[in-house]
DNA sequence: CGTACTCGGGAAAGCGCTTACCGACGTACG
DNA sequence: CGTACGTCGGTAAGCGCTTTCCCGAGTACG
C-alpha cells in the first residue's frame, strides 16, 4: 500500500508538500511541484489512508445510522432519505442493523463512537424497557458530551433531536375511519408489545374507540412480529377467537399484507367480509389486491429531516429540536362499510 | 473524549498495560491492575478510538459492500445475507449505495480502499460499458494487490471471487414456461439495456424462443427502469404497440408488479387475458394478486456466499472462486395457458 | 548465597497523516 | 546596497493506539 511518504519521495518533495497538494490546502504551491506530485499519485495509485487522516485531522466525518433492519421496507425508505441528505453533505453513512436486538443498539452506539461518527441517528421504535432506555440514554449523553450529534426517528424518550411520526394520531385515524364506517367488531393485528410504536398506535385507536362509545378489549388485540408472517398468524388467531369480526387494523403494512394473504387463503373477501387497514403506506401497499387502505407516513422525508437535524452546525441554541410529522389516511380498496350496513 | 492515556493515568499504570488489559492481550497482567484499569474505563466511559487502533494494528477489519440501492428488495435481501455472515465473523459492514451511478461505484471502491476495508463486495448487475468495466477492474486489481479481497455478485467480468446467478438459464425457464404453455405473442418488460443482468436474462429467453421455433423481435422488448414504475410504463408501451399480446415476461419482480398494476388499471385480467412472469422471487411476489409466477433466486443466500468467499483466508490457491447459483421456476397464479388454448 | 530464569510492567518506536512553525530565497523598498 | 517582507517548502511534533524490547524483581536451583 503506497503511503504519502512514497508519493513525496517519488515526486522529490516533502510529505508536507505532497499532503498540501493532495488535499488542496490553502497554502500556495508551485505548479511544477503540483504536477509532479499528482503524477506520482497516479503512478502509485495512491489513496490516502482514511484512518490516518481522521486521526491527524481529528474531526469527525462519517455519520452512523442504527436501524432495526434495512431490508424492511419501512427502514429502507427512511434510509433512502437519510442517505440522500448525507450524500449532499459529502458524508459517509455507516448503516447498522440491530435486527431488533436492543443490546446491539447499545453496542452500535459504542462502535459508532469509537469510529468518531459525527452523528448517530437512531431510527425505529423505542422499547418499553426502563432499564434499557436509561442505559441507552446514558450512552447517548456521553457521546453528545464529546461533541457528537444525535437524532432519533420515531422515539421520544431520548436526548438529541427527534423526528416523531404521529403514531397516536395515525392510530386515531384508523379508528375514526373504521368506527366511522360502522364497524364495531374490530381486531387489531399489532406488533410486539414492547415497542412504543405499537402501543402509541394502539393508544390512538383506543381514543377513537372511546369517541365512538366503543371499547377495545385485550382479546381483540393480538401481538406478533412486525412482519408479514406475524400479520398472518395474528390474523389467524383473531379469526379463531373473535367470531363476527368485520375489520382488521394492522399496525403496519407488512402485517396488513400478511393479514390479506391469510384472509385470501381462508377464502374471506376483503373488504366484502372483512376490511383491512394498514399503517405506514409502504410502496407495496398499492400493489396488493385489494390495494391497501393505510396511514401514510412520509418515511423518506422523515429520514431526510433527521439527517438534516443531525448535520446542523453545533446547536445554535443548544436545544434539541423536535419535529413532528403528520400521518394521513389513504383510502384504497381494502376498507368498506361492514356488510350488514349495506 | 477520554483517551487511553487518560485511563492509564487514572489507573496509575502505563498506557501499555492499559491497552493490554482492554484488548485482552496474551500478555499476563495482575488482577489488581486489571481491576483498576477496568474501573477507570468505566468511570471515564472510555471507548478506544477505532481509527487509532486500525492505524496502529495495521490490519483491516471492516468490509465494504457496494450495491445499487439497499431499499430495493433485491439488494435488501442480498444485504441481509451478507450482513449475517459478516456479523458472525465480527466484521463491520459499510454499505454504499450507488443509486445506479457507475461513477459512484468507482468512487466507493476508492473510499473503501482508503478505509482499509478487508474486502469489497460488489453486488448487482454489471454495465455494458467497456471503458467503465475496464477502469473498475483496474481499480479492483490495485486494491487486490494491496491485500484486499474482492467478491462480486451477479457479474462476471471482474477479477476476484464471484457468485453468479443463472440469469441466462432463468430467462430460459421463463421462455420455456411461456412457450410451453402455448404463448406465442410475448412481450418483454426489460430493465435498462446497459445492464448485463437484463441482457443475460433476455438471452435465455431468446434461446427458449428458438427452441420453440419462435423469435423475439426488437419491438417485443421494451427497456425501462428496473422498478415498479418502469414496469408499468414498459407494459403500457407493449400494450399499445403489440396487439394480441398474451404474455408478459418481466425481467424482475418489481417490474412485474408494475406490469400487474398497469394491467389491472386497464381492466385486463391476469392470467385470463395476459399472463405475467417475474424474476427474482422477492418476498412480495407471493402477496400481490394474482400471486406472481416468477424465477426464484436465493438472494440472501447469494449474499451470504459472497461474504463467505470474501472473508476466506488469503486464497489457498490464489485463484478466484466462482459459484454459480441456480434459478428455479415458481409457478403461482399469474401465468396460464393463453385464452385461445383453453 | 550467587546465578539463571521467569514473569509482570514500562519506555518508546512507530502506524500514515496533518499542520504549526521555521528558514531560505527573492523581491521591493528606503 | 542593506533591510524588511512575502513566498514557498521543509522539519518535526503530534493524533491515539499497539507492540517490541528491555528491565527489575521474584523464584528456583546448585
Amino acid at each position: 500500500m503506497a503511503t504519502l511518504a512514497d508519493v513525496a519521495r517519488r515526486a522529490g518533495v516533502s510529505p508536507a508538500t505532497a499532503s498540501r497538494i493532495i488535499n488542496g490546502s490553502p497554502k500556495p504551491v508551485t505548479d511544477a511541484l503540483r504536477e509532479r506530485v499528482l503524477a506520482a499519485v497516479e503512478e502509485l495509485q495512491y489513496v490516502p489512508n482514511a484512518h490516518a487522516q481522521q486521526l491527524a485531522r481529528n474531526h469527525r466525518s462519517a455519520v452512523g445510522v442504527i436501524v432495526h433492519d434495512v431490508s424492511d421496507p419501512y427502514f429502507a425508505e427512511i434510509t433512502r432519505g437519510l442517505q440522500r441528505v448525507a450524500t449532499e453533505h459529502g458524508r459517509l453513512v455507516i448503516i447498522c442493523n440491530t435486527y431488533r436486538d436492543p443490546d446491539k443498539e447499545l453496542e452500535y452506539v459504542e462502535l459508532l463512537r469509537a469510529n468518531q461518527a459525527a452523528a448517530i441517528i437512531l431510527a425505529g421504535s423505542g422499547y418499553h424497557d426502563e432499564q434499557f432506555t436509561h442505559t441507552l440514554d446514558a450512552k447517548l449523553r456521553v457521546y453528545q458530551s464529546t461533541g457528537g450529534h444525535v437524532a432519533v426517528i420515531g422515539r421520544h424518550e431520548h436526548t438529541g433531536h427527534a423526528v416523531i411520526p404521529a403514531n397516536e394520531a395515525g392510530g386515531h385515524l384508523v379508528g375514526a375511519e373504521l368506527y366511522g364506517l360502522g364497524h364495531t367488531r374490530i381486531g387489531v393485528v399489532a406488533g410486539p408489545r414492547h415497542l412504543t410504536t405499537t402501543t402509541d398506535r394502539i393508544a390512538g385507536l383506543r381514543r377513537a374507540a372511546r369517541e365512538h362509545g366503543q371499547k377495545l378489549t385485550p382479546r381483540q388485540i393480538v401481538y406478533a412480529d412486525f412482519d408479514r408472517s406475524g400479520g398472518a398468524s395474528a390474523t389467524a388467531t383473531l379469526l379463531d377467537t373473535q367470531p363476527g369480526l368485520t375489520a382488521i387494523a394492522a399496525m403496519n403494512d407488512s402485517m396488513a399484507i400478511g393479514a390479506l394473504s391469510l384472509l385470501r387463503s381462508r377464502g374471506i373477501d376483503v373488504p366484502g367480509q372483512i376490511s383491512v387497514i394498514g399503517f405506514d403506506d409502504m410502496p407495496i401497499a398499492r400493489d396488493v389486491t385489494p390495494a391497501l387502505t393505510t396511514i401514510r407516513l412520509p418515511l423518506a422525508d422523515m429520514g431526510a429531516r433527521a439527517m438534516t437535524l443531525a448535520l446542523q452546525p453545533p446547536e445554535p441554541l443548544n436545544t434539541p429540536q423536535i419535529e413532528h410529522v403528520a400521518a394521513e389516511l389513504v383510502r384504497r380498496e381494502s376498507s368498506a362499510a361492514p356488510a350488514g350496513d349495506r
